[in-house]
DNA sequence: GTATCGGCCAAACGTATGTTTAAAACGCTT
DNA sequence: AAGCGTTTTAAACATACGTTTGGCCGATAC
């Protein structure tokens, strides 16, 4: 019986430096030492690194695409969608409402531009069989919502904000540098994010 | 004198696999193998592999912000600054004309996003100190362009845009792949940065 | 009390990496 | 053709990595 929390403990180190420096670049032994864990228990209670990845992600996913289908579920039968309704629940339920929520969503999202730059095949596919679905339906949600797009430029356009937001928040405290160096400005990360739902909006409608 | 192109064949080999698979993740052996090069004529050639990085970022962005810098210059003593014509101007710019050099800027702007989503730091402080000053140049006749848009948020838009534009040309063929599966529809490159300006200028607009 | 089993540990294994070395090959000048 | 600085080469080096091993601990079941 698994009386201690080895696995959450490496779970929550693996989450953080592989946010923080990508996967090839972070070893098993940085992560056992940040979890206080012997090397071998990442194999033993994962199997590899790659099933440490997964496991990483579907921790965090699972849940949230859970919530995130049901609520899109419930707004299927309401039968009205709004854009900005649409966005707004997808952006709070992803960004959570209090700050540790939050902290930990933009983590992961900086986790998410990690996978989406290095050619992690194997997560990719994963990704897309478990998740899928839920895309999908949100995808149509929205061509609800914006009947006059055509679903392919939608679907584009979809991804070109999936950009901007994935971008974005991975850098975020780069653009907390520069903004105070170029403009000698503290911008808040609530500042940043509320800056970003607007635009997505106004991308989507073209 | 350097009679031989060992340089250029390690630089056209870096480029590439950098892109492909990140920085982390391609050795050194495997870059000189493509180049059909020793081993050791990188640390002989560059020093080291993050100068062989950077070498790599200097070789093609060099040209182009100079390039970019005279357009910008022009733009300024004409006094017109029209944002279509700016966002217009960068866009062929960075996009290239024919075919091969889109293809290539299409390969740095992947590169872009393995810089970008990797805490290169050495690399990030190097493109800042080299090229920061043609993006500023940017940024204030994209101020001129709009001036309603205050320029804090505007600095903010720029970014979003340039995470959708390097997202989107960093995952080019995996767009292709999806919507070949999802929609049926075979989507050419050109399509795709086609819809990304529309897109771009918009944004900007808010 | 002892057998059993899942979890934990230190240590080692094999491999791949970036880098260095010292000698060989080359190209140019004289 | 001899000499010299530059480039290339094969080999080795040190290190870091993911993974595996075999024994040890502690709780539960009999």
């Amino acid at each position: 019986m698994s009386q201690s929390d080895t696995v959450e403990r490496i779970l929550d180190a693996a989450e953080i430096l592989f946010a923080q420096k990508g996967f090839a670049e972070t070893s098993l032994r940085a992560i056992t030492s940040k979890a206080r864990v012997n090397l071998a228990a990442v194999n033993y209670h994962f199997g590899s690194k790659e099933a440490l990845i997964q496991a990483v992600f579907e921790r965090y996913l699972t849940p949230f695409c859970l919530a995130l289908d049901a609520k899109l579920q419930e707004l299927e039968q309401a039968g009205g969608v709004d854009l900005e309704k649409l966005f707004g629940l997808a952006s709070r339920l992803a960004l959570g409402s209090h700050g540790d929520e939050t902290r930990r969503a933009i983590i992961f999202f900086r986790l998410a531009g990690q996978a989406y730059s290095q050619p992690q095949d194997h997560l990719r596919a994963y990704l897309r069989e478990h998740y899928g679905a839920v895309f999908r339906r949100f995808l149509a949600l929205l061509h609800a919502a914006v009947p006059e797009v055509p679903s392919l430029e939608l679907f584009l356009r979809v991804h070109f904000c999936l950009g901007a937001v994935i971008f974005t928040l991975s850098g975020m405290e780069s653009l907390q540098t520069i903004s105070k160096k170029d403009f000698n400005t503290d911008i808040t990360a609530a500042r940043i994010t509320q800056q970003l739902l607007p635009f997505v909006v106004g991308g989507i409608r073209g």
